[in-house]
DNA sequence: CAAGCAAGTCACGGTTTGATAACGCTTTTT
DNA sequence: AAAAAGCGTTATCAAACCGTGACTTGCTTG
């Protein structure tokens, strides 16, 4: 998953990049609104963390005009503990939650996740699609009971696929969900990545819940349960 | 597990940190009010012990802004013998229990460890695991009705693997949890101890209990009996 | 003070990982 | 039908990650 982080604060910009690539988003940030304006409105993120003082652009403002533009991904904002009222403004503005300074980073992890997997439409953490079942909270994946165990790369592949589940997927899409904006979009990473995944999942039956459609990308067919 | 302690009379309040450290807490400590609400914001703390009587903030209102950040710690909280009307407001507030000071420091140490272990969802203070039993109370550990001699570092970490059973633990939240504030991250302390942990507990057959899950963390991973 | 132990650091090595390249098969285009 | 494009598969390699033994430090204790 991708996430846009602008924070102008340089210490808490650094140490929330590398929390938060640690393990689950790909992550580009900005140190003002003007950069974070520019990268919101030109690359697809499937989150934003926006902190409402900034310099060039505050974040209200940026928030307006990213939702102008009609770039709908859902944002979490963070707010200074003196200015709380802010986060009226912000939500008003189209901000989706928000958090207070300071937070634990588990704390914001753990709203990030409920938002992305919301704003695909999926309520609940666990996904179920026939014998396949999928849980984004412990990041472990179930195939008749019996346990995968899948990379890190393999598991956020897997995880996009199936919350867009039914949904054609291009290759350069899932490249530009799952990498950052610097990467090589004409490698074959993503041939390698579904293979892998395929090769894992189908191990005993004959389970294919990955579909090619030649020249247009792939999808994930199964059809999601309760 | 990490304590917070907000006490601000001095003397109280060192030997209290003294006597926590001594065996069963990483204990970060405030003076006021003011201080101990941004510690609690910051840090992923297991309990707190809050005085009531605080300068800055006072103790419910601190209690009443920690809960409504959803930081959610067990607090127990410390009222003076004249003002015991304080604690039915401070258990209003979100507080989880009192105590009336003059205290005997052993009975504070055994309502914290009831109430973290509480916390956690477990009642009793003996944690089956198959043929690992862990004591939390005694803090002995039985593998095949055998004692394991650990030492506190390992017995801790093993502790908090336990009770997060089945959940993953990244390296950077075991070290929070492990250690007060300023730690190095970029220690290999956890592979130590887990290395450690894992020769004593497997001297003899072939347990192994606790999963590792590379570029993300550990998993203990027997399932809780009873 | 010397011995003993707890606990942290360091350095080395094995293993896993993820990116890339190369090759071949299949479908589409010319 | 030949050429080109798209995709699957396998091999390879460097970097990251983790485990481990040895060493160091500091505390406790007889």
């Amino acid at each position: 998953m991708r996430l846009l982080l602008i924070e102008d604060e340089p210490q808490l910009r650094q140490s929330l990049q590398q929390f938060l690539s640690k393990t689950d988003y790909s992550v580009d940030s900005a140190g003002d609104g003007k950069e974070g304006l520019y990268l919101g409105s030109e690359h697809p993120y499937d989150v934003g963390v926006i902190d409402i003082g900034l310099p060039e652009i505050n974040g209200i403002d940026l928030i307006k005009q990213l939702r102008a533009q009609h770039i709908d991904f859902p944002i979490l904002i963070l707010t200074a503990r003196g200015h709380w009222e802010d986060k009226v403004k912000g939500l008003e503005a189209g901000a989706d939650d928000y958090l207070v300074k300071p937070f634990h980073n588990e704390e914001l992890r753990a709203r990030l996740n409920a938002l992305t997997r919301r704003s695909k439409g999926h309520a609940s953490p666990v996904l179920c699609y026939g014998s396949l079942v999928l849980n984004t909270a412990s990041k472990q994946v179930l195939v008749d009971d019996a346990e995968l165990s899948l990379t890190q790369y393999e598991y956020n592949t897997l995880e996009y696929l199936a919350l867009n589940h039914q949904r054609v997927i291009s290759k350069t899409e899932l490249t530009e969900h799952l990498y950052d904006q610097d990467f090589d979009l004409d490698s074959n990473v993503i041939e390698v990545l579904i293979g892998r995944l395929r090769k894992k999942i189908d191990r005993n039956g004959l389970l294919k819940p990955i579909a090619t459609l030649r020249g247009q990308g792939y999808r994930f067919a199964l059809e999601k349960e309760s």
